[in-house]
DNA sequence: AAATATCGATTGTTCAACAATATTGCGCCT
DNA sequence: AGGCGCAATATTGTTGAACAATCGATATTT
């Protein structure tokens, strides 16, 4: 719980604020939860003000939602939160493979969190396998080449994290994404980009079908919802 | 200089932040300024922890360069910034206007824009000019029917007219575009969204070669930075 | 039971203080 | 004169306490 560090010259408020990021993705505070200012300024021995400043920061990013004299909650993603997360993600990394130019350095990078996330999985680590999944289309985006792209998808990234934590048997969800990725590195590496696309678009798919799957059995009211 | 809104139950923080954010997309604070606490806390009546919180959130936003023990910085965009801005733009566009749904919403947003625009180039009033060809392509964005996607160009359009306080001569350099942006909107209106997509990209490549020209004008050692 | 008054808890905002770091300016030496 | 080190100064980083404003829940009244 200790927040100052000795020796790392870094902000403290960036490192309140990273691990705040943590708790929230890695689940140990739910969507929806209420984050106390007193309560976490004790816990993580750190001022009202500056716990007011990673909030600021957070909410930002989108991780938090803050209300006016309510405070702050983690934010909770919802269906159309998952659809459009979708959407761009198609927009954003389909181009981006179609496009790649032949032995990009980000193909090396697919292929670490490929092994990762296969050493993961062999600990049973599903969450580790959860992030390597998404460090594997971090990369993807990274072929586009464009550091705003990239800062835009890791946004997206933490809210996909989010979403994960609503599936129930992440053993089950994160296992075939490690075929489809791993063929999608090995076309993008042998030069294929069409190929690769398509095997991308089947990723894509199938993924928003399982977290639709996974979200509708946890909200079975939502589906029909407009017209009551 | 008021900072005190009586019956406005808005928060302080988001309007003192919006109020800096128009004096930087103004002109008024200067790229690479340095935003002194003590200054604008004074200046816009607030508290030094209040104004750090507006900080933390224009930081966040990519508006200001926050430097550890040195403070923050209006941003200051680059060559590669100007690069990155129009590949992403390239990528966003272009696929919202080519699967444009007909007779979008959007459609009439793009409409309005381009009326404003001409009002405001009969009245001589250049940056408002800008701001309508920024709006313009916010309702080309908003095509995709995306509020993240949106909420992202929005991000990229502060930075952009940034990018537009380096152009010297506004009348020459927005005027063209009200003609081009008019052709998009028709063929749009037309349900020829190929045409349309040609119609961007077209306009995309011009503005681009303006943006550097304009850059280039202003920074003559920047092009040749590789291998001195 | 419904509307209302009240109270406690939480957030919103400010201020003053001190520590840590950066910038400035000055004297000093070569 | 010009560069260097060092103290003096200004700025940022962070905290704690204080008070106003608002929200939530409880108790009271009708």
């Amino acid at each position: 719980m200790s927040a100052a560090r000795p020796h790392a010259p870094l902000a403290l408020v960036e490192d309140v604020a990273a691990r705040i990021r943590e708790q929230i993705v890695g689940g140990h505070l739910r969507p929806g939860a209420h984050l106390s200012e007193q309560a976490l300024s004790k816990a993580l021995q750190v001022s009202r003000n500056s716990l007011r400043e990673v909030f600021r920061q957070l909410a930002a990013e989108g991780l938090v939602r803050h209300e006016l004299n309510r405070g702050v909650f983690v934010a909770t993603p919802d269906l159309s939160a998952i659809i459009d997360i979708y959407k761009i993600r198609r927009l954003i990394e389909i181009p981006a493979v179609s496009r790649a130019y032949p032995n990009h350095p980000a193909i090396e990078r697919m292929e670490a969190a490929l092994a990762l996330a296969q050493s993961c999985r062999e600990k049973g680590d599903w969450i580790g396998v959860g992030s390597a999944d998404i460090a594997f289309h971090a990369a993807i985006v990274a072929l586009a080449d464009s550091s705003r792209l990239s800062a835009f998808f890791a946004k997206i990234a933490f809210e996909l994290r989010l979403v994960f934590g609503i599936v129930q048997t992440p053993e089950h969800f994160h296992a075939p994404f490690i075929e489809q990725n791993g063929r999608i590195a090995a076309l993008l590496r042998g030069g294929d980009m069409p190929a690769a696309a398509k095997a991308l678009e089947e990723y894509l798919d199938q993924a928003e079908r399982m977290v639709r799957g996974a979200y509708d059995r946890l909200h079975p009211a939502d589906q029909a919802k407009t017209v009551p």
